[in-house]
DNA sequence: AGAGGGCGGTGAAACGTTTCGAAAATGATG
DNA sequence: CATCATTTTCGAAACGTTTCACCGCCCTCT
């Protein structure tokens, strides 16, 4: 910049006020000026600018993992939103690890993020320490966070358990097998709860023999079903409470030999693409992500705009059941499956 | 920093030095120093540093889409990787769009990102002059780009559909439908070169009505797959070049009743996770997005580490095919297919 | 003609670091 | 005890912007 002043024969203040139109300049200068700009090739560097201004329009993100499909669409639309916004994106996973993700946080945070939008693991008080000493806008992500009080986007995940659950008990099933993630994040506590009252609403027992806990990933899923499988009255229907798990159960029914769904059923959380063209064609809980990433985004490029001090708001989206071919009725002759899906 | 020499009696020199161990200061010093550190909760400025160091321990990652699992895969290695040598990672999907690519490679820039590793689409002019200008190494990833001459990782993309294509022909398939995407970067017009090379090594003729474009998305692959079938002497067979687009395809087969691989055998590039456990159990070729992954962030954090000028590396990684029971020989007896296929 | 008001332009301070040369303190040596 | 060498500390100048107070200038109005 002080190049281009040189060369256009005037002063930095003067490059500084055209470039960002913040005084009127003359018409002469202002086409020297841009003729220097071109001549040298200057960008102006953002570095420089965020010392300055303490604004970075740059936002972080941090979700447990990035493989997940469920994270990945939210992340997608994440990154679009900010994108068309002008700010850019600093990505992180944690890996469901409580150290990995404050580590990162406060990198976010050394680096001077605008905001920051965070899947939390853990517990949340230590997020909450180091939010609060940064003055940055954070939204919650998919988990609420007891104690830090903030902008939320999250699911309705009770009642959207509550629904899938309620649907395989109208099929006849009595025994089902359910599987969740670590218990401390309160997606996890809540489809717990769902799962829970739609049992207690029908009349059932709850027995603890038939809920099993992973650590989301595919190999928890397997081991869970194993389990779930090799009892002596095993359950005649599983619900997998995350997605990468569910490939783990559908592997552990394969391996045992037997065959979903005229053995057992399944179900579980989160929509795949793919879900109504292979076979089963599982029935899953849709959570509505593009919502879900643009609220989230919405929340907090309001905060950017300056919307600072308006009370934390907090939103609850629905889950869509998406019934497929993954579930029998029970007692029921086969064929009627194929019938009762229309494709 | 002011402030807490201010508290340490000490000059921001030596806190600086403390801080960064550039030089040696006393141990009352040291003390006194830490002690106001924590006091204050003192937390160095990243952007300062940066400013004043003229680098910001953060790279640029662009990717064309992050709902693509391969792409997602990579990602999360190279994300992992940068995490553990203390970088952080912008990331930014370009959509397969040329300006967008552009207008966030120059945002990347601007930001002072210490190195740049981009998925490219597109022409690569404009990003060697984007590149050329800003001093900053470049890693290739999955494309090579004619005249930007740095390193590359890339899959020998023509020999894995060469193998894949002459699985079909081996299986008996005459008339093998390939569904490719544009053809402006390098690894689709390598797959359509094995394609054609296999067909030619079996001496089979290469017809135009048989290939057919489509921009990377499912509906794309469905729209491609909806010709195909329609084709008065339809094939036999069909190979996606990409792996959202072979959804599109699994839907078309679908809904135009037909069944895969009883009426029509697919394979696709790209693996699955789930691709062994649901029906049919698609035969792919896997790509090693690990060590894709690894490897570039290795070129890159090398050349970090310094080592600017040693010539361009072009690292090729190779394919593996996995077959599966998508593809059936033709003319066997379709009780053959399930014997084929160990599980 | 003098006063007042816009407008266009500028110099210099500030943002929070790092770094370099110099100064101060310490220790060793003759 | 003076001198020199070595270690520790410090002041101040950068890094590349933005911004604010100020200064001319020209125009308009009494």
């Amino acid at each position: 910049m002080l190049h281009v002043a040189e060369v256009a024969r005037v002063s930095v203040a003067t490059v500084s006020a055209l470039i960002n139109g913040t005084a009127t300049v003359s018409p002469e200068l202002s086409q020297r000026i841009e003729q220097a700009i071109r001549d040298i090739g200057y960008k102006r560097n953002a570095i420089a600018r965020s010392l300055k201004m303490g604004t970075t329009r740059t936002i972080g993100l941090t979700v447990p993992h990035i493989t997940n499909p469920f994270f990945t669409d939210v992340v997608s639309v994440i990154q679009q939103a900010f994108d068309r916004a002008g700010y850019a994106v600093m990505l992180c996973c944690t890996d469901e690890d409580l150290n990995t993700q404050d580590d990162q946080i406060r990198l976010l945070l050394d680096r001077m993020v605008d905001g920051l939008i965070v899947a939390r693991v853990g517990d949340g008080a230590i997020l909450k320490r180091i939010v609060d000493d940064a003055n940055v806008p954070v939204v919650l992500l998919d988990r609420v966070c007891e104690g830090v009080d903030t902008d939320t986007v999250v699911l309705d995940n009770q009642r959207a358990v509550f629904d899938a659950i309620t649907y395989l008990i109208d099929l006849g099933h009595r025994r089902i097998g359910y599987i969740s993630g670590s218990f401390d994040i309160s997606p996890m506590h809540d489809r717990m709860t769902g799962y829970r009252e739609a049992l207690q609403a029908a009349g059932l027992p709850i027995e603890s023999e038939l809920v099993r806990f992973g650590n989301f990933h595919e190999v928890d899923g397997y081991a869970a079903t194993m389990q779930l499988l090799s009892l002596h009255d095993r359950p005649s229907a599983i619900f997998s409470a995350n997605n990468p798990m569910v490939i783990g159960t559908m592997k552990a029914i394969r391996d045992i030999g037997l065959s979903c769904p005229d053995d057992i059923s399944v179900a579980c959380f989160d929509d795949f693409p793919w879900s109504d063209v292979f076979q089963p064609q599982l029935t899953t809980v849709a959570q509505p992500v593009k919502a879900i990433g643009e609220q989230a985004a919405n929340l907090l490029l309001d905060r950017l705009a300056g919307n600072r001090d308006a009370p934390p708001r907090k939103l609850t989206l629905k889950g869509r059941l998406m019934i497929r071919n993954s579930c029998r009725p029970l007692g029921a002759p086969l064929a009627a499956i194929a019938q009762s899906v229309s494709a």
